[in-house]
DNA sequence: TCAATGTTCCAAAGCGCTTTGACAAAAGCA
DNA sequence: TGCTTTTGTCAAAGCGCTTTGGAACATTGA
């Protein structure tokens, strides 16, 4: 079934079924109805090369997945592309990707975007003087970076959450609460956020005359396991941190795993503040003790990317280029008061 | 720049153009040439929707991704990928993602197909008797499936590695080396590769009359972390197993950290065989004790199936229906022959 | 009543490619 | 030489949609 039929069943022009079907004001409302009636009873669906042709458009953003370990492997990166795919869905929009090989994420973003396959291009996982930007700037097709490059000039259009303020803010309750010995438990090193995270933590100790020992900060992929190694380490020491910052309740949950099998309680004898990605699997209300957390949910970001990104090839603007997401600091019972001196220093 | 144009600057007609670029016998040698050397100067390049609609293909095939923890969430989905990606743009297709919650992958793969923007879908990741399959027979769109779904009748296109026939054989070697407690360290246990290799591992046990114990066999998701602290369980028990079959080399590489830290070695207190999926940033023969392996390369296959699929749409046929790949046995120091009785019940 | 303004619909012209059917020119054959 | 094949090329007809530029009709205001 085609346009052409499906206007000859109805008696009218494909002109008129096809204003009637992408909405258009300059069709009769019963007119409308009795199309969509029909679209409903035959089963029609527009052939999408054709519209396409026409349009100009594809209906598709394209977004480059390095096939690397550690990267885009995690539940982080899958409740992203959740929201993306939610928006997506919602306009019949879909994603096209470029398998790659981490080496060669510019040159794979490059073909992804002459293919002609693509609209738009969908880029995350930011890194410090990303060399994808420029790349980016150079081609005439719209794009949209989740996250920032650190070191890079800010004149692209991204969609971010204030991680230095995020985790400045943490640190701030912390340091009311009477804390001193703080440690990290990051993202890998080399990505924007963890490096800006890193720096909020950096900035409000700094304000109080103290710093982060390099071993109390630990960079990782994100997942329970290595949380709950690199925490074992930080309990261990001799003077082992009572704050601690964590780049996801993923770590979290692996830490927290390290605090009780050292016999130790958190909220007491250790405070913890996770960022809270806002994953379903894992609400940190649900934690034994209830996480204080900074929030912003991941999902979120992805359907306003999405929503950015297909406006844009849309022509429904205008948006903001760009966009900072405060998050929120939600307290719960893992954070009190930093315990007396003396007890800090005992072991399990 | 578009067809009409080149042609017109060739002074030739879009007939023979368009033959000359796709290869069409019935144009002059010289002709080509020049047509070739003209694309190369002006950068044409063929405007894709206009190819979709002449000719009816899209030159996509479409996958649904899971976006949920555990799922495609490893190496090894990301080494498929590479290969399939490899192979995809040697043709000059591409790939069209759905991400999914994974309660709905079947209805997520419908949509897929019925929106008209892939020619084929690919699916991975089978599990017993998996709901997908009625359905893509159902679909007139052409498929195919990494792997098998025990429990369904195998009368749909598919490659896979003969899971069963490789722990078997694996399990045989360690026999006859005298093994008699084994553990598996598997992979989530609803997926078809690790019923399969439970069961090639059961049989040849069974031939000689002996068990696994269900406590020596595990099943999660193939993390280092996680074949650490299985193999850690393991050595723990009373009467600890001897010889080990372990469903990846990434299950392994924890395994074995736990096999070192218990003070025991390698190929004589404890026999190991992996499976090895030719990851390249890890190599059997690299590991301290080299690793015997049961191979079967995971790229090889991402490859194989792209040709296939893209090879079904081009209709380059004809292709076999149904692949079963033999897995090599490779011998390696991992493994040697069971230690007498009375050292085994030692601890550390 | 009549011109002016909406409202509702249509015919036809693309979008840029592939492919069919025809046709000269060149080559093979007797 | 005249005849059939083969070779190399072309004009034109789609593919199925959107969109432009009217046109017919109904409605309004004076």
């Amino acid at each position: 079934m085609n346009l052409k039929q499906l206007s000859e069943l109805l008696g009218l022009s494909q002109t008129t079924v096809s204003r009637a079907l992408n909405g258009y004001p300059e069709v009769n409302e019963a007119t409308r109805e009795r199309v969509l009636q029909a679209v409903k009873e035959t089963g029609y669906r527009p052939n999408k090369a054709a519209q396409r042709l026409a349009t100009g458009k594809a209906g598709s953003i394209g977004l480059v997945m390095p096939t690397a370990p550690d990267h885009y492997s995690d539940v982080h990166f899958g409740e992203f592309l959740t929201g993306l795919g939610e928006e997506a869905v919602r306009h019949d929009f879909h994603f096209v990707i470029m398998p790659a090989d981490p080496n060669d994420e510019v040159g794979a973003l490059r073909r992804l975007a002459i293919s002609g396959n693509v609209d738009a291009l969908f880029v995350a996982y930011m890194r410090g003087h990303d060399p994808r930007l420029p790349m980016l700037k150079s081609l005439s097709m719209p794009f949209l970076v989740h996250g920032r490059s650190f070191g890079s000039e800010p004149d692209y259009p991204y969609l971010d959450i204030d991680n230095e303020a995020a985790f400045y803010d943490a640190a701030r309750l912390l340091l009311q609460l009477g804390h001193t010995r703080f440690a990290l438990l990051n993202g890998p090193e080399h990505l924007d956020f963890a490096i800006r995270r890193k720096n909020g933590l950096v900035a409000a100790l700094s304000e109080r005359g103290l710093t982060v020992a390099e071993d109390c900060m630990s960079h990782t992929s994100m997942t329970d396991e290595l949380g709950q190694s690199a925490m074992e380490r930080f309990l261990q020491m001799p003077e082992r941190p009572t704050a601690i910052l964590c780049s996801s309740t993923v770590l979290a949950l692996g830490a927290i795993r390290a605090v009780n099998q050292a016999g130790l309680r958190l909220g007491e004898d250790v405070s913890l503040i996770a960022h809270d990605d806002v994953l379903p699997h894992l609400k940190p209300e649900n934690f034994s003790v209830p996480l204080t957390t900074t929030r912003s949910s991941l999902r979120a970001a992805g359907v306003r990317i999405a929503q950015r990104l297909i406006g844009t090839v849309k022509q429904d603007g205008p948006f903001p280029e760009q966009e900072l997401w405060k998050t929120e600091l939600i307290v719960r019972a893992s954070t009190g008061p930093a315990p007396r001196q003396d007890q800090n220093l005992g072991g399990v």
